[in-house]
DNA sequence: ATGGTTGATCGTCAA
């Protein structure tokens, strides 16, 4: 089973992107964030060509999320539960027994600011979240754009970047918690040692072409699902294609 | 040099 995640950045703007790679690599989930628009205005049709489902849970002009699948998907639910949030930043779904949920996590801004704040508490809802997640699906999934890099490893240049946004300690501690719970992140469990492995670059500076990234996007899985990774990639080629995304997709892929 | 880019929306806000 092929799981994976692309942080889109409009998916008006990109869904002839992610068509052509749905089509390429047939993943068997697809978690998109920053869908940009309302779920009138997604491209249903689009996907629906080349055999995927949608889930979505969009808003206007900002944030949106959506899973896409080869089979559809079950029980799906959108938010935290116990957080009310106006931002669409979470959608869960059942696909063969196993819990998919597509994450976009707040960016936080800038260090001190009410959206640092914002971001802080709304890892402590995911937090709860997952917690009670699991105890119902103990086969989860959790992928998406998490705008945290957990390690230095994951920035380009970890002294130009430390104590700034996306990889400030409270904003570590808060991923860090995450896994406690009983996720892995599923790159580092096949890539422990790999370096300059990144999946967003800036638009500014020729960020990609320098590879000047951050790996920001992940792909997290229980315990249980753990024994049957076979693999996680980052996808860079598309972050390539003219008028592309700031991220890369990430896949993992799994033998159950 | 407080610059630089992209998207939603149409004056800024968000990333």
């Amino acid at each position: 089973m092929k799981i994976a995640t692309w942080n889109v950045n409009s998916v008006r703007v990109r869904w002839s992107q992610v068509g052509d790679w749905l089509a390429q690599q047939r993943p068997d989930v697809l978690c998109l964030q920053e869908l940009k628009c309302e779920a009138s205005q997604f491209p249903w049709e689009a996907f629906q060509k080349l055999g995927y489902s949608a889930l979505v849970a969009g808003q206007k002009a900002y944030n949106g999320v959506a899973l896409l699948s080869r089979e559809p998907g079950i029980d799906e639910e959108v938010g935290l539960g116990d957080f009310a949030d106006p931002q669409q930043r979470v959608i869960a779904a059942t696909f063969q027994g196993i819990r998919v949920v597509s994450v976009y996590c707040p960016n936080g801004d800038s260090l001190g600011s009410d959206k640092y704040q914002y971001k802080l508490t709304w890892f402590d809802a995911l937090q709860r979240y997952v917690q009670r997640a699991l105890e119902r699906y103990p086969r989860l999934v959790m992928a998406g754009d998490y705008n945290i890099a957990p390690h230095d490893q994951d920035i380009h240049d970890p002294k130009a970047w430390a104590g700034e946004v996306l990889c400030s300690p409270p904003e570590r501690e808060k991923f860090e918690a995450l896994l406690s719970l009983g996720l892995r992140d599923c790159f580092r469990q096949v890539k422990p040692w790999e370096s300059e492995a990144f999946s967003w670059w800036h638009y500014r500076i020729n960020a990609f072409k320098r590879n000047l990234g951050l790996r920001i996007d992940h792909v997290l899985a229980s315990e249980g699902l753990i024994e049957g990774l076979q693999d996680c990639q980052i996808d860079k080629v598309p972050r390539g294609w003219e008028r592309p995304s700031d991220h890369a997709p990430v896949m993992a892929t799994f033998d159950l």
